[in-house]
DNA sequence: ATATATGCAAACGCTTTGCATAGAG
DNA sequence: CTCTATGCAAAGCGTTTGCATATAT
């Protein structure tokens, strides 16, 4: 090391806090109990995926959620309320290695994304 | 109608002519055997995915993709070649009703973007 | 005349990078 | 002294929009 990561270390902090939420950049920036410039919090982001501590998906919003890369899961993008909800993997490895059978491709990972209402949404 | 929607014509020609294949907005301006505005590619290309001519796929580089909305099914993204390749749906519906039961969500649509290699990259 | 399509250029939103500075070993 | 982290500002990149013009009914 050569200098203390503040900024990383602040947005494990957050993230830990509130373990079940994508956090977009600004999210991030927001919810910082330190100031941080965008672009600090982007490369501490960027080093924390990379070394797959944290997970990265992109939504057809075009932005970009940051999550603790925990067990694998998939997730829900709610219709109202937006939120996208981690939920537990519906693929098969039966049917994942079956594909790969019949059409000769080779399948390393997947990534799901269900749209739908979480419960909430859905109750009300 | 007033006035023929060239471009929006010309982009389904291409489109069926190699179907098998998901457009970037580029790509089409590019494959088209009009000269057009991008623009206007933007625009027809979003009517069409309006009507649900079209599907639009929204990938981790921030691109979008734009294919024919045919039968449904999901995609493989090649880590050699970099092709969104079409693959049948390997999700379950009972798999998908047990998850909306096991978790008070409601799901409508899915789509899962599988990372692997296709069949032609993974032979060589 | 009215309604849709197009081209041009500029704005937008989010992400990324260049560069100079600061802090820890 | 060296190495990583940070802030500031600007650039990038794909997407989207405003506005004037063109074309078919």
């Amino acid at each position: 090391m050569a200098r203390k990561p503040v900024v990383s270390n602040a947005i494990l902090a957050l993230m830990r806090q509130h373990h079940h939420h994508a956090w977009t950049l600004e999210d991030l920036q927001t919810g910082l109990d330190v100031a941080a410039d965008f672009s600090s919090v982007f490369r501490a982001v960027e080093k924390l995926v990379a070394e797959e501590t944290v997970r990265k998906v992109v939504l057809d919003d075009g932005r970009a959620r940051f999550e603790l890369h925990d067990a694998h899961h998939d997730h829900l993008l709610c219709g109202k309320c937006g939120e996208l909800v981690p939920v537990p993997c519906v693929i098969a490895p039966a049917d994942v290695a079956a594909l790969e059978r019949d059409t000769g491709i080779a399948i390393v990972d997947h990534h799901l994304v269900l749209r739908g209402f979480c419960r909430a949404c859905r109750e009300t």
